[in-house]
DNA sequence: AGAGCGATGGCCT
DNA sequence: GGCCATCGCTCTA
């Protein structure tokens, strides 16, 4: 059994992506940054696979995916909607192209740094793109170590009933139920 | 409360 | 050239 609020080891994260996507729900997500330190709990996810049409790795290793391709335990930060970053946790072993998708945090600390950088009081983190913009995340953690330094994830003990469902946004492989949440959270999106 | 849509750029066919 | 793993504003109710 793991300690509680260790911070996840690189052994966590070669778990599958479906299996992982489950097991990061109330974990806490930490960036500390010049600025201050931001952290919220991971409370919606979906995974995705090498296998599955829906996935940036589908079609193969490119320079973007590449991170994907890599060990389990990075970060993979990909531009979206001309306007947006999202930010997701690379799973499983190196030469499998998977990885779980953050969606939406509970704020936990630095809500008033997740408001200056959001320019805006509600709405911090549910959601994928504003969560990596309250967040502070940047082009620049693509690649990523996510077992050690100042971005990384806390385990924590989820007492909350999972519950899961078709991704977001997509038009592929929507009868997948690879989406998970925290059954009831107000933070989770849509 | 919900539908419609514009902004804006990289990636893939 | 078309498609997006999006967001937030605006319009209608």
């Amino acid at each position: 059994m793991k300690e509680h609020n260790s911070i996840l080891d690189a052994e966590f994260f070669q778990q599958d992506a479906l299996t992982l996507a489950e097991a990061l729900l109330g974990c806490v997500l930490v960036h500390t940054t010049p600025l201050g330190a931001t952290s919220g709990m991971i409370v919606e996810t979906e995974a995705y696979t090498e296998e599955d049409a829906a996935s940036h790795s589908y079609r193969g290793e490119t320079e973007r995916t590449k991170v994907m391709f890599g060990p389990g335990g990075h970060a993979y930060v990909y531009f979206t909607y001309g306007m947006h970053y999202c930010f997701n946790v690379v799973s499983g072993p190196a030469g499998k192209g998977e990885a779980v998708l953050i969606r939406a945090l509970e704020p936990v600390l630095g809500e008033d740094l997740m408001q200056k950088r959001r320019g805006r009081n509600d709405n911090l983190t549910n959601g994928p793109a504003k969560l990596v913009q309250a967040m502070g995340i940047t082009k620049a953690d693509y690649g990523r170590a996510l077992y050690r330094g100042d971005l990384h994830i806390l385990s924590k003990p989820l007492t909350a009933t999972i519950s899961s469902g078709p991704r977001i946004g997509i038009s592929k492989e929507t009868d997948k139920p690879w989406r998970y949440w925290v059954s009831g959270n107000v933070h989770v999106s849509k």
